[in-house]
DNA sequence: TTTGATTTTGAGCGATCGTTCAAGCTATTA
DNA sequence: TAATAGCTTGAACGATCGCTCAAAATCAAA
């Protein structure tokens, strides 16, 4: 009946993500991206619509696979908060080194769009949110468990994680100290579960 | 003896800083640069070389200039930490609506080149570590006044606050809650004094 | 095997990019 | 006042930008 798509969606979304996140989205160009997914111009504009929407996707493809990797984490670790101390220290330090770029692409893409593209900075300020809410989950998970007081604040700590996260997430971009970054991933965790209750 | 300079380097640095901050590199064209300093791109090349020559006297400029301004909150304070936390109040509070960006352009500068642009990426992250060294100024100042214990880790404190206000920063990025944001400023400064000793 | 709906292809559109440079202008000196 | 050194000007270069679309290719149904 007709031709039949010879790309696969999810894969060529993952790797747009990897290019965008490492370049922003100024700094690439569609040329850049037929590269690297082995499209033509016209398929990738009869399939995402424009660089705006192809980086959109890519972007909460993004968003999806942080949130799929977190999942994983706490399901293999013994206990919810101790699966996302694994996620921190796997984002910050092991997988520093083979990531597209060393900041987060959401907050990448909040300080390339605020002022400039009130879109793409509102669709970014939502995954935001949507980061701080499944954070949130995650206390709350454990404060169900009787892992935590019972007076424990989970949006607080949710909040509070957040803002260290990528606070240490842009201080070791760049910078190799994985044993620094051990420390004070541990020091942030300290902190998190006694400032809380 | 020959024509004069019409332009105020300092003035057109300065504009060109702001620019460069709202934009980013990859995001501002020479002839927007053109627009806002009200120069001719002869006269551009001939004073700064190149986009790259000027991006990286204007990165220096909005260093320079936040250092100044924490000079002054310093002085106009009643201790070196009161002084460095107006400061902080200053930048993620008063200053955010007319700011240019809500994220420090070093950093959004390191994020852009990390991987893209070696000589820019080194050179932001310099100016990085110049910060933190002068933070550490700031909390051996205080030290020496005596409004610190005698063992008192200012490296530490000034690797914390380094790391706490990026992070803030980052989070309050297009978000207006001003109280909200002087509440975690206050508690970031209260676990600062007291974990560092 | 033919038909036809659908996807892929890639040359190329007009706009804009960073940058150059010959020509014009300006203020000091002789 | 004429000469000249130094700055400003802006047209224009080749490259690249995001994007379009007619033509070619493909595969299931008839």
């Amino acid at each position: 009946m007709a031709n039949t798509i010879k790309f696969n969606r999810d894969e060529v979304l993952h790797k747009a993500s990897d290019l965008f996140w490492a370049k922003g989205f100024a700094g690439t160009s569609i040329r850049d991206i037929q590269d690297t997914v082995n499209m033509r111009p016209g398929s990738i504009y009869a399939t995402f619509g424009s660089k705006e929407g192809l980086y959109k996707e890519s972007l909460l493809t993004y968003a999806q696979g942080m949130g799929e990797k977190l999942d994983e984490y706490i399901e293999q670790a013994d206990s919810p908060i101790e699966g996302l101390q694994k996620f921190v220290e796997y984002i910050i330090i092991e997988s520093a080194e083979h990531n597209p770029s060393g900041v987060c692409m959401l907050y990448k893409a909040s300080g390339e769009f605020n002022g400039q593209n009130p879109a793409l900075f509102e669709f970014s300020q939502t995954l935001i949110d949507s980061v701080e809410n499944k954070v949130v989950q995650v206390f709350d998970s454990a404060k169900q468990q009787g892992l935590l007081s019972t007076d424990f604040d989970t949006a607080n700590a949710a909040q509070q994680f957040v803002i260290s996260f990528t606070g240490l997430r842009n201080y070791f971009n760049g910078r190799n100290q994985p044993e620094l970054a051990k420390q004070l991933i541990d020091k942030m965790f300290l902190s998190l579960i006694n400032e809380s209750s």
